[in-house]
RNA sequence: GCGAGUUUAGCUCAGUCGGUAGAGCAAUCCCCUUUUAAGGGAUGGGUCCAGAGUUCGAGUCUCUGAACUCGCACCA
């Protein structure tokens, strides 16, 4: 839709195409005329537009200084035939102010040439005007870079949601609060990793190129090396090989800020590439996950946005610790009235479920029935932050049995306004449950589900090696960042997030 | 993958019953030197998403396809 077409033998040429051919025609009138060239190296900026409106707040209208500033920008709008331009830079607006009599008299032909979108450069005084706007009574003025391509309406801005995400380098140009969100979401990263960072984790890499998806339950996008005329796969999750550097003791506390891909559907909660963190802490038990995520949150949403009190939507999410922690047999009971755990056995689980309506398969077993009727009868309930524990063995297969109820295992999913945020375990350290676990999930790949996991053996040589006891935490980045942003669409918070070719 | 919706100028959007394609902003030219969605005047700009069909005639009706949006399915 905005791609530039050709000009040749069009006698009709588009209003794009037409605006273009006159500016790549106006380019060498800047050469010519103006002895400029359109795309200079470099400009020296004394000031960002932020920094001139915090250290000039208290300038009274009308009022001129003799302070000289270099400020640089694009032209956002132009007011009488260029006397008037909104500069604009990633820190807010500045106004160049360009009076014939106080500009040199040899940029005067620019004002004339400088077309909305242009990146430009500015020297001269800082003043307010007699209403209020504080500005640059500009001196001299050069063009940085020349803005072949005409920006979207002024007014308006850019709405269509497709050419936002196509081309966000328009978006973020025409929209505030995309930049805002992307921002945050920095900021939100950067949080991350310092609260980590305080604590004495260790920040590693490992392989996203691997020979077997392992970690999770998920489809792995295939890839191929060439020289090795190997298959491979991009991981799911970092899961198996952080562990591995627990048992190596590289650290006894590690994270890593992984890229995940997960060859499934599309959503506003789902891209297929996604960030998550995840971080294991050896002598830690899944109580202690519970805490650093609620920590871990409220920090991050008192470092971002300053308080842990969060607007989404219509409501207000409460991190302040301590979250409700509880069992997910408990709330499904409280949902519907059924006591899985007076269940014994799978078919009667099945019986169950299907009375409530809920869609059974005939490979789920007890656990795996469990979690269906939770997350189609409990999880959309549960809005503010909770930890809801104890999942069954068969559907958390890294995870340690419970220390007092053999069927389920020490684990919890985080969940806030109804998604799941984060999953956490005391991890399985024992290697010879590690075998009968993968082997019971084969089992379960047989048996039609072909999103359980592989046995990954060096995963087990190294436990037999000894993993310590270990907690474990994966937190869901783009999900916290579409909370803390008041974003409806995991898109918005992704900068280039995955759509078909056009 | 399934269902519903959307697609018209660079952008934001109108387009009635099937009868010559419209506005604002942006662009070009002119006027205007204290504006801020600057203002006034004039001008240019269209593969109506693509393809097929019905019709004397299709932006409009029918079918097929595409991209996007929302929902469902899928989703440790």
């Amino acid at each position: 839709m905005t791609t530039v077409p050709h000009t040749e033998n069009s006698e009709h040429h588009s209003t794009l195409e037409t605006i273009r051919q006159q500016r790549i025609d106006q380019l060498s009138h800047w050469e010519r005329e103006v002895g400029v060239t359109p795309y200079p190296y470099r400009f020296e900026k004394t000031h960002s537009n932020i920094e001139l409106q915090t250290q000039f707040c208290d300038l009274a209208d009308g009022v001129e200084t003799e302070i000289v500033v270099r400020v640089a920008g694009r032209v956002m709008a132009i007011r009488n035939t260029g006397m008037f331009m909104d500069c604009h830079d990633p820190s807010g607006k500045i106004q160049l102010f360009s009076h014939k009599e106080s500009l040199d008299e040899a940029c005067l032909p620019l004002l004339k040439l400088f077309d909305l979108g242009d990146i430009v450069g500015a020297e001269g005084t800082v003043r307010r005007t007699p209403r209020g706007e504080l500005s640059v009574r500009v001196k001299k003025v050069e063009l940085l870079s020349k803005s072949l391509l005409p920006l979207p309406e002024k007014y308006h801005g850019l709405t269509d949601v497709e050419i936002r995400y196509r081309q966000r380098y328009l978006d973020l140009i025409m929209n505030p609060d995309t930049r805002d969100t992307l921002v945050k979401r920095s900021k939100i990263v950067s949080s991350v990793r310092d609260f980590l960072i305080a604590r004495d984790f260790l920040e590693v890499e490992t392989p996203i190129l691997q020979h077997q998806a392992g970690g999770a339950s998920a489809k792995p996008f295939h890839t191929h090396h060439n020289a090795l005329d190997m298959d491979m796969v991009l991981r799911i999750a970092p899961e198996l090989y952080l562990k591995r550097l627990v048992v190596g003791g590289l650290s006894e506390k590690v994270f890593e800020l992984n890229r995940n891909f997960r060859n499934e559907g599309i959503s506003p909660r789902h891209n297929p590439e996604f960030t998550m963190m995840e971080v294991y802490q050896a002598y830690a038990d899944y109580t202690d996950m519970m805490t650093l995520t609620e920590e871990l949150f409220a920090h991050v949403a008192q470092t971002v946005l300053g308080t842990t009190q969060v607007a989404y939507g219509d409501t207000v999410l409460d991190f302040t610790p301590p979250w409700p922690r509880r069992t997910m047999a408990e709330m499904v009971f409280e949902a519907t009235g059924v006591d899985f755990m007076a269940i014994t056995n799978d078919e009667e689980a099945r019986t169950q479920g299907a009375a409530l309506g809920v869609h059974v398969r005939d490979f789920d077993g007890w656990g795996h029935v469990l979690e269906q009727v939770f997350e189609e009868k409990v999880e959309q309930t549960l809005i503010q932050p909770i930890h809801i524990t104890d999942y069954p063995v068969e559907i958390s297969p890294l995870a340690k049995v419970h220390r007092s109820n053999p069927r389920l295992t020490e684990r919890f999913e985080t969940r806030v306004n109804g998604w799941e945020v984060a999953n956490a375990f005391s991890e399985l350290n024992n290697p010879l449950d590690q075998r009968q676990r993968f082997e019971a999930q084969i089992a379960e790949r047989d048996a039609g589900n072909d999103e359980a996991h592989h046995l990954d053996e060096d995963y087990i040589t190294a436990l037999e090696y000894g993993l310590p006891p270990t907690g474990g935490l994966g937190v869901g980045i783009d999900r916290l960042v579409m909370l803390l942003t008041n974003s409806t669409n995991i898109r918005d918070v992704i900068a280039f997030p995955t759509l078909k070719p056009r």
